[in-house]
DNA sequence: CTTCTTATTGATAATGATTGTCAACATCAC
DNA sequence: GTGATGTTGACAATCATTATCAATAAGAAG
């Protein structure tokens, strides 16, 4: 039986006020300083059921870190991440799921995924640079 | 100055022998089971030398862990790579090359770079499962 | 070939994210 | 309300990766 806690709300409702890819460990020190009192494996168990449950998305940083984001459930999505500030947008890749499935077929391939994510610099993070 | 060693070359020899992706932790095995006593800390030295290069790639597995591949060096490519017993193929993909830059572009996002890879369960172990 | 400089090695300690443990607690069906 | 049991959280344990640093060996110079 799965039981609600204020807990676990708060790591949602955390997760969903970042608008870009976030560490476990940062959540944590967010709910930390709202002065909920949210324990570190907790924060790990809640952003495991919500990756589970569709509720986020998970990747892996460059430094091996996972990351977390509230995306929108029941779609099949993919993003697009600025590699400076974090700053995240959902995108639709329809050509690529027909790539994908063409190509894993082509090779005698079956059951294909995809890791499809794009990385670049947002508008103000390019203007910042310039 | 950099300086040419056994070491570098076993390292570089055994990924080549390989057809699939692994991680340090295995080639290190592979290396001691060889009866080469190639230290730990000297694969890693040299794996990320490779890939900083251009003579490796490399992904993050599911499990956080880094995954190195011997590849041909010079020229973008992706991987379509079996879930299952790991076999790697290198390809191509064009396609998707100009949707990441036109999606970035439709964002407003500049300098894309993006990571694709294909997975899925290689005609061997599709049979097996099935 | 010998010597000297210094990049490299490797055993080990340190780091840091993530997971396991388990007693205390809180949720929800009844 | 009450009890069975899913959940929490402080802490220990794990595991990949990185830093440390004395000992070694590659390559330049003579």
């Amino acid at each position: 039986m799965r039981r609600n806690t204020w807990q676990r709300d708060a790591v949602k409702a955390a997760l969903e006020a970042q608008d870009a890819f976030v560490s476990a460990q940062q959540l944590h020190a967010v709910l930390r300083d709202e002065g909920t009192g949210v324990g570190l494996a907790t924060v790990y168990r809640a952003l495991a059921d919500l990756a589970a449950g569709g509720g986020a998305d998970s990747l892996q940083s460059a430094e091996g870190e996972a990351l977390y984001r509230a995306c929108t459930p029941g779609q099949h999505h993919h993003h697009l991440i600025c590699r400076n500030c974090g700053v995240t947008v959902e995108i639709e890749a329809d050509p690529v799921e027909q790539w994908a499935k063409a190509v894993a077929a082509a090779n005698g391939f079956t059951r294909p995924e995809h890791v499809v994510d794009v990385f670049g610099l947002c508008p103000a993070c390019s203007a910042a640079v310039s």
